[in-house]
RNA sequence: GCGGGUGUGGCGGAAUGGCAGACGCGCAUGCCUUAGGAGCAUGUGUCUUUGACGUGGAGGUUCGAGUCCUCUCACCCGCACCA
């Protein structure tokens, strides 16, 4: 019999949905639950965005995350293991634009696609779960959601510079702009001020900061992304006084008035050696500042070039520092100096306060502005003397350690104690304080455009901004029939839709045209698996608590910020709104590599695309499925090789053929003596060497399997060593083990053993010839355990060296004592001639291992 | 610039501080076959081959280093005027 994938693989995906095999109920409601049950696991890969068909990216994750619920099961686990798609967004909407057909229609079209793809590839999925975001079912609770937070004040209006993409025609995230460019379309991306809608993710950075220690296993790089994307700083906010002048506020200042700034610092400790001051060009006071004065027209220019220079430019760091004198100085709170005020545009309005002191003779960038300017530089911090040119003055800014120097009664002080001490000093003056800053921005979650989540808000003359009441929900995408976009969102100009009424009041009403970012929807699909059918809640408390959180994420390290980030936002919102009971969602993640081919990443444009589809037809499903997990590390890049899914095809037709054969001897299968494999436990006093060999083989191929699937996530080397018992076991035919009883039973242990690893690799064939051998559901058999008597040979073979280097082996006893082995290994010839007339120095035993000999 | 990572045969890759190159691909020779992009067997790091040398390079620790430490080079990823 000929191995067949397409004829069995279909045959069992049959069979699986039919009998709704990995379909998994929840528990019983009621059940006395409370939290997460002990036999509970889910697992889940980031479900996918149905922008045509499946990729070989998609089938690596999805059989990854695969092979680990399907050897959970086997593991006695109850396993969620759902499957949904991220529908919202811009790729079908641009196909609307393109057709003019509703977007919803090619989203469904590619969603029937992948989920044709997925259960060709076999993937152990609980259907019945499905999620799609861009259902009204769904959608309604992403509203529902944004409803609650908006109650709680964490999804708040305002006007803002905000990155606005040219191309898309909408805003974007911080988190969506890649060095200044749309991440989507690299188009750059403007500056624009609008009014929009923000969650306060910023209120949450110090605990999704200080979360990172409740997550059992995330990649360090992911931690590390995340830490630097929330960028926490400490130091001091520190208030400068900008003396009033003539013509600032009326024509005659009062003596000693002054207008406050306060800048952000790490640095209150180099105080003394501010020199200068720098506003961001965007800064409000700039105006104020120069307005009636003489440099007015001067600065005024300079702002406007500035704020007129893409983001890119202004961001490189190799573009020289840019910037003009006021005319206007600020008070240096420690000297009580006045320090000339510029504006700059290496000083960015978005981080801090848009203001900063200036410390040249400490900082790179002031230094270099300095320079530029002719700007006094006042060192601070003893500086060593190779920042220094022969007349001792310094030709670069000094940032290291130190001790305050020229810094009146701080001199003396290291760095740390004077950043306390200086600011505690400025505190009792009311003039500073201890501050933190972060990086992090709030979420620009409006996009406008149409193929998103309504924002479920609505505007009336009277009431001013009023939320959709709850049971008004959802608030449903209206059909419209042109979708570019032109601005403002499509929704925008269909008129019936956006004009209403009031619940307030009664009165007209305009509604929200703008819909939500699709990581809103993704933010929290994880938690509806738990309950999908549930249209009366967002999810079922009980059903979260029993199953969530995720045990096992996997994911591409692309969404390294964005939607894991965001997910752990969500997630701690929603605790505090007493929604779930758990603040991290994802307690284990693993991001794969991508799949290269031909040196590049797969793309229709390079034309260097892998189809799914054609390996899947010409290979079967548990080739493709073994292929990219065997490529190599599941966490590195790999590039694909028609030549290696050949072998790996080849690979499993020798299985095949080795369990077919056996089954036709009547090794294994009904004919076989011998009871349930589970039971298989050889009692055989006394095993043959070569049927020993076998056994051992065996348990350590066990032993070494569950180590590299279920922690390791190891599957290569997994696979590698199913190859290496397949090999064993031909190998032991081909040299007569069939030959008694005893050499039967042991094959069929082995072949057993080999079809039960192989399995969630192999899922297809794994049920086949689990069949063939007379056995029921595989996928509910126990995984196998390996045998504590049959985990070593009875003899090992060790090497022998002379001062490191392997000059003979010796076959010893497994337990041999060292005596016994030291007394062997130098009689042997090829040790005894480096031995004449030497003298032995040392000798080291490693059992099992080695000897080394070191002589002299 | 800062942070993180990776460098091992012709290729993908294996190796709790203990015999470098498991496993697979490719290649070579032979067998089988009407045929082979099938199957089987054997071999396959390099070299000046009784042996020596080999994990980007240079040092170091150790009886012993791909693995640990220091320096260095190359490449990749992330952040990038973050005050």
């Amino acid at each position: 019999m000929k191995y067949n994938p397409e004829q069995i693989e279909t045959k069992w995906q049959k069979v699986w949905a039919e009998e709704k095999t990995f379909i998994v109920p929840n528990a019983e409601p009621g059940a006395g639950l409370k939290g997460k049950g002990a036999d509970a696991t889910y697992v889940l890969e980031m479900f996918p965005y149905p922008s045509g068909s499946a990729h070989m990216g998609h089938v690596k994750n999805y059989t990854m995350g695969d092979v680990i619920a399907r050897f959970r099961r086997h593991q006695g686990q109850r396993v969620l293991h759902p499957m949904g798609y991220d529908a919202f967004g811009l790729n079908s909407e641009n196909v609307a634009i393109k057709t003019g057909e509703p977007p919803g229609k090619f989203t469904e079209e590619a969603i029937a696609t992948i989920n044709r793809q997925l259960r060709r590839l076999g993937v152990a999925i609980d259907w019945s779960r499905e999620v799609v975001t861009c259902r009204p079912e769904y959608y309604k609770w992403t509203q529902w959601l944004f409803l609650q937070f908006y109650k709680k004040g964490l999804a708040y209006k305002k006007e803002a510079p905000v990155n606005w993409c040219p191309s898309c025609q909408t805003v974007l995230a911080n988190e969506q702009v890649i060095e200044g460019a749309c991440e989507r379309c690299d188009s750059l991306v403007a500056a624009k001020k609008l009014t929009q809608w923000f969650f306060r993710i910023t209120d949450y950075a110090e605990r999704l900061l200080r979360d990172f220690d409740k997550l059992e296993s995330w990649p360090e790089r992911v931690v590390t992304m995340q830490r630097n994307w929330i960028g926490k700083s400490t130091g001091a906010d520190v208030v400068f006084a900008i003396p009033l002048v003539r013509g600032d506020r009326g024509d005659a200042p009062v003596p000693g008035a002054t207008v406050n700034v306060t800048v952000f610092t790490t640095r209150p400790d180099t105080l003394f050696g501010a020199t200068f001051f720098v506003l961001a060009p965007e800064h409000p006071l700039v105006e104020d500042l120069v307005r009636g004065q003489e440099r007015e027209q001067e600065v005024m220019l300079y702002v406007a070039k500035a704020m007129g220079t893409s983001a890119i430019e202004r961001a490189s760091i190799e573009k020289e520092k840019t910037g003009i004198f006021t005319g206007r100085y600020a008070v240096n709170p420690v000297t009580g100096g006045k320090i000339p005020i510029f504006v700059a545009d290496y000083v960015l309005m978005e981080y801090g306060t848009g203001a900063i002191m200036a410390v040249p003779a400490h900082d790179e960038r002031d230094f270099a502005f300095a320079q530029k300017y002719g700007l006094e530089v006042v060192e601070v911090i003893s500086t060593p003397a190779e920042f220094k040119d022969e007349s001792g003055r310094l030709t670069s800014a000094y940032a290291g350690d130190g001790v305050l120097v020229n810094s009146g009664h701080f001199n003396g002080l290291s760095k740390a104690e004077a950043i306390v001490k200086v600011t505690e000093w400025l505190r009792d003056q009311g003039k500073a304080d201890f501050a933190v800053n972060y990086k992090l921005r709030d979420w620009l979650l409006s996009r406008q455009r149409y193929w998103g989540a309504p924002i479920p808000i609505l505007y009336c003359d009277k009431c001013g901004e009023v939320p959709v009441p709850e049971d008004q929900l959802p608030v449903l995408l209206p059909e419209i029939t042109d979708y570019a976009p032109k601005g403002m969102s499509p929704l925008a100009a269909a008129e019936q839709w956006v004009n209403t009424t009031c619940p307030q009041c009664g009165g007209p009403a305009r509604r929200e045209s703008d819909t939500m970012d699709t990581f809103v929807d993704s933010s929290w699909y994880f938690l509806r698996y738990a309950s999908p059918w549930r249209s009366d809640v967002a999810f079922d408390r009980e059903a979260v608590d029993y199953w969530l959180p995720v045990d096992q994420y996997i994911g591409g390290v692309e969404h390294a910020i964005l939607h894991l980030m965001y997910s752990r936002f969500f997630t701690k919102v929603l605790y505090d709104l007493g929604l779930v009971g758990f603040e991290e969602p994802f307690k284990n993640l693993f991001t794969q590599g991508m799949i290269y081919h031909k040196g590049a990443k797969m793309s229709k444009s390079k034309g260097n695309v892998v189809s799914p589809d054609e390996m899947v037809a010409k290979y079967g499903a548990d080739s493709v499925r073994s292929y990219v997990l065997f490529m190599g590390p599941a966490e590195s890049d790999a590039e694909w090789n028609d030549q290696g899914i050949e072998g790996i095809y080849r690979f499993l037709g020798r299985v095949w053929r080795q369990v077919t054969e056996a089954v036709d001897e009547g090794i294994v299968g009904p004919s076989a003596p011998g009871g349930r494999p589970a039971d298989v436990a050889f009692d055989q006093e006394t095993p043959t060497a070569a049927e020993r060999a076998v056994l051992v083989k065996t348990s350590q191929v066990v032993q070494k399997a569950t180590v590299d699937v279920g922690q390791r996530f190891r599957f290569n080397t997994a696979l590698a060593a199913i190859m290496e018992l397949n090999n064993d076991i031909a190998a032991a035919r081909t040299a007569g083990l069939a030959r008694n009883e005893a050499g039967r039973a042991v094959l069929r242990h082995a072949l057993e053993t080999t079809v039960r690893l192989l399995e969630p690799f192999a899922p297809h064939m794994g049920a086949e010839l689990w069949q063939l051998m007379g056995y029921g559901a595989i996928w509910d058999e126990p995984w196998p355990q390996p045998d504590p008597r049959f985990l070593a040979l009875e003899t090992v073979e060790m090497a022998v060296q002379i001062n490191g280097k392997v000059r003979d082996r010796v076959e010893v006893a497994k337990d041999a004592p060292t005596r016994d082995v030291l007394a062997q290994a130098k009689s042997l010839p090829g040790v005894a001639k480096y031995l004449e007339g030497k003298t032995l120095v040392k000798e080291v035993v490693v059992p099992g291992r080695l000897v080394n000999l070191v002589v002299r």
